[in-house]
DNA sequence: TATGGGTCTCCCATCATGGGAAGGTCAAGG
DNA sequence: CCTTGACCTTCCCATGATGGGAGACCCATA
């Protein structure tokens, strides 16, 4: 039973690729698994488990460097969740920071594309502005 | 009168940093200047007026393919305003896409977060999610 | 002329991910 | 037994924007 899974069910199962798994065993994210004598990679369900973690810690928005951190965290039973709750505080302040700068992108670039008539003519606010005219920075 | 500029001053006075413009020019986004006997490069306040468009151009968010494409149009006086537009508008919708994103993750983390008390117990939802707990995905 | 600072090119690193080449392995079928 | 096709291995390169640094060169000023 639980029998260990080639590299492309490991990725299958976990959602991540199997260029990920390799990558992250490289950076020391995932542990290096069980090998075949032809060196082929074995992962067992505990190995699929973690990746799992790691995927849907990604997906969550949480850097490598934090997922690294996190796994500490729960392979650690006794640690408390503040460690965890700071990591995560974080990763919404970086979220929400990112997501507002990219919003405040797209603001500007809205309200130069609504007064640009965005036809046959050359006259253009959007080049305008990318020139450094001076009106509405 | 505008004596030609050192790439130091280029890049003060457009904001591109030195490394950028001598990389822009590596990838032909920036035509090659002038060079002294000595090859320093050696740029003119046009090529600098252009440089501030391209960092402009970044600062909303513009890829540099797009960038490529819109100095293009910048030069062409006889184009249209409807393909520059076009490019803002599909820019927008990156913009928003990549925004959402971000918010829609932050918003994830942040209900687990709310209901993860962060203090030294160690049962954390945080972790539990992350663990694939069924809860609420 | 010596010194400090600017510049040159080239290489490497980030971060997460994919593509691809060259070669080894394995199971199924002829 | 051998071929075929699918999979695995490692290694290198690319993205996109940017920085860091090495080693060599240039120039102005004290």
């Amino acid at each position: 039973m639980t029998a260990l899974l080639a590299i492309r069910d490991a990725a299958r199962l976990s959602g991540l690729s199997a260029k990920m798994i390799r990558h992250y065993e490289g950076i020391g994210l995932i542990l290096e698994p069980q090998r075949t004598q032809a060196r082929y990679r074995q992962y067992s369900a505990r190995d699929v488990h973690e990746m799992g973690f790691i995927r849907r810690a990604r997906d969550l928005g949480f850097s490598i460097e934090d997922i690294r951190h996190l796994l500490g965290l729960w392979r650690d039973r006794s640690r408390g969740s503040a460690e965890v709750k700071a990591i995560a505080l974080n990763t919404i302040a970086a979220l929400d920071e990112k997501a507002a700068s990219l919003a405040a992108m797209s603001r500007s670039l809205k309200r130069l594309a609504a007064t640009c008539h965005g036809d046959e003519r050359p006259d253009c606010p959007i080049l305008d502005a990318l020139e450094g005219a001076p009106g509405d920075g």
